[in-house]
RNA sequence: CGGGGCGUAGCGCAGUCUGGUUUAGCGCGCUUGCCUUGGGAGCAAGAGGUCGGUGGUUCAAAUCCACUCGCCCCGACCA
């Protein structure tokens, strides 16, 4: 592709709404024009990336034995009554109505529809498994886009659905889809991590992160610095507590805390450690009220509650419901005397001398002994976010470090959420109907193409890993007033095309520092310049992205140096460079 | 959804508080010519704007008022 015939104009200026890097690199090398909030136009070179990152999808699902289709991306909303999700989904849902007022919705992912036709066309034990694959553009209508490609509202996603007779061969399926995604990611050169993760709205009740790794990224990681586990923040599992203090008394007493109701103000007050405080939240659980107990340092993780208590909504109660439920103003709920259900973070466990609220304004109680006096917990669990530095609960032997990290593909083992409401039924070898056994398996392909930017740049610009880099040598002509200087240029770029080099060749009018500068900022992998310099030392100057210096290679020796650095610059990733070990 | 900010040429901005000497400017980019050629050169001449929209106040509105649409940031939320 010759520049002067392209579609390629950069900036110089960092535009001002970009805060990630990767959103202001593509903005000022001309990869994508906002046509709205988080929705983009992709233009010519980094679809091309695009369509790479999407090529080593297919070819690793492919190889894995997934098969793709293409559904639909306005979807009817009675598939979406059926699964309940029509009102569960929420606002991120855009839906809109026919000519004939109908109700319709643009597809934010597939299930639905995947169930439905897998339902209609598989009923039989032998038709199982199976997996079911598209790229496709998605659309969430997000409260808040932000960061470019990172977070769309449209955007191009690879979506993947398993079906099965029972839950070991999903299992099987799902660590089937884990293995392609770290074979993907490491070829797109990119350091990134696989961590439990939370379900979410999509269900289920296994599931990994790829996250790639980014102080930019989104979601917060705890890895152990020691063995292979790593999850979200959400799920990290909570190390046990010790909580080693002696009794004060053989009861608990009441003490006036006028006006204190944070546990800053309690502990300060009392001159106590906020590990002494037992702290009492009173939730909404699908409707129903509970108490949940955790210690003063520590907070009350949602995801892992809605995971034990199975519930679809929960909330902290709101100011009146707390007052009805407690009988005091938000500030003093505690265990002793409440009349809902209370469980306990484990953090509290064994707890002597402790100090709760005593469901009365301005009043405590202290010298509480967990075990003496809350005999009340129906139950003790793991429901408070871990926290950095804290041991490892697997290997006992290291401590969790913190990354941040952007989600680039999540795999959910989701059992038979959608097939049991959507009766995706099977006639199993006994001749008895059963539902079909799922899983799902997500990755967001210009998201990929985003981290790629965030670990793979410099000063000057991106620094494409030559596996999904847009062009693979960048032909750069300097001085096209000297004939020979153009001679050459022409002459080694139809021979590079010859040989299938996937090649652009900068042809403009332009300064040598405007070339170099562009060059840097569109980050392809290999530089070959030919100027007046370079044929006087006998060759051309080839320059490698990633590295500083570049060199001379002679005239008669062009094509075979440059088909050796492209071969060696695709093995430099072949192997790749991330993933748990 | 709560809080804050911003809409002026393709991009980045000044002008708005204090309405009128501004024919609405500046930088980048774009066009033409000269010149220059190893890290975003220089000179000269140009093209390009219903000042987000609607309504109002006024002799007069980019500027004041009301409504409205859009965009960005922080938070909540989120495969």
């Amino acid at each position: 592709m010759k520049v002067s015939k392209y579609l390629f104009h950069t900036y110089k200026e960092i535009p001002s709404d970009a805060q990630v890097i990767s959103h202001q690199l593509m903005i000022r090398a001309g990869m994508i024009k906002k046509i709205a909030a988080g929705i983009y136009t992709y233009m010519p070179i980094l679809l091309r990336t695009i369509r790479k990152i999407e090529r080593i999808v297919r070819e690793e699902l492919n190889r894995a034995g997934a098969i793709e289709l293409l559904m639909p991306m306005v979807l009817p909303a009675e598939l979406w009554i059926e699964s309940g999700r029509w009102n569960y989904y929420g606002v991120e849902l855009l839906r809109f109505k026919d000519r004939k007022n109908a109700d319709f919705c643009l597809g934010p992912t597939h299930e639905e529809i995947i169930t439905d036709i897998v339902r209609q066309e598989l009923k039989s034990y032998k038709d199982l498994p199976i997996n079911l694959y598209q790229i496709q553009t998605k659309f969430r209508d997000e409260a808040r886009p932000r960061f470019g490609l990172m977070r769309g509202r449209e955007f191009i996603m690879k979506d993947a659905y398993s079906f099965h007779t029972d839950e070991e061969d999903a299992k099987r399926e799902y660590k089937n889809m884990y293995d392609a995604y770290t074979r993907i990611f490491k070829r797109c050169g990119l350091r990134f991590r696989a961590v439990s993760a939370a379900t979410g709205n999509i269900g289920g009740t296994l599931s990994h992160e790829f996250q790639v790794l980014a102080e930019s990224g989104e979601d917060e990681i705890l890895a152990c610095n020691k063995c292979d586990y790593a999850a979200n923040v959400e799920m990290a599992i909570s190390s046990s507590i010790i909580n080693n203090y002696e009794d004060k008394g053989d009861r608990f007493i009441e003490v006036n805390t006028p006006n204190r109701k944070t546990v800053e103000d309690v502990t300060a007050f009392l001159g106590i450690g906020a590990n002494r405080l037992i702290k009492t939240l009173i939730y909404i659980c699908d409707n129903k009220p509970v108490a949940l107990l955790v210690r003063g340092d520590y907070d009350v993780n949602e995801a892992k509650v809605k995971a034990i208590f199975k519930c679809e909504e929960l909330r902290l109660a709101n100011d009146a419901e707390v007052e009805s439920i407690t009988g005091s103003p938000v500030g003093f709920a505690g265990p002793i005397g409440l009349n809902v259900d209370i469980y306990a973070d484990n953090s509290i466990q064994g707890l002597k001398g402790a100090v709760v609220g005593a469901n009365r304004a301005d009043t405590h109680f202290k010298d509480v002994n967990v075990e003496r006096d809350l005999k009340n917990i129906k139950a003790f669990y793991d429901i408070r976010f871990a926290k950095v530095g804290e041991r490892c609960p697997l290997c006992n032997r290291g401590v969790y470090e913190r990354y941040r990290g952007i989600e680039v593909g999540q795999v959910f083992y989701l059992g038979t959420k959608y097939s049991s409401k959507m009766k995706a039924e099977f006639l199993d070898r006994d001749g008895s109907k059963k539902p079909m056994i799922m899983g799902c398996y997500g990755i967001g392909i210009g998201r990929t193409a985003a981290a790629a930017i965030e670990q793979n740049h410099d000063e000057n610009g991106i620094i494409w890993p030559m596996p999904i880099a847009p062009f693979e040598v960048h032909l750069l002509g300097i001085g096209t007033d000297i004939e020979e200087v153009v001679r050459r240029c022409d002459l080694l770029y139809k021979e590079l095309l010859d040989l299938g080099v996937e090649v652009l060749y900068d042809d403009r009018d332009e300064r040598p520092g405007v070339l170099f500068k562009d060059a840097d900022l569109i980050g392809i992998p290999i530089r070959v310049s030919i100027s007046k310099k370079s044929i006087e030392k006998g060759g051309v100057e080839v320059k490698l992205r990633r590295e500083k210096n570049s060199f001379i290679v002679p005239f008669d020796k062009v094509l075979s140096e440059i088909k050796n650095l492209i071969d060696s610059e695709y093995k430099f990733y072949k192997g790749g460079v991330g993933g748990n070990k």
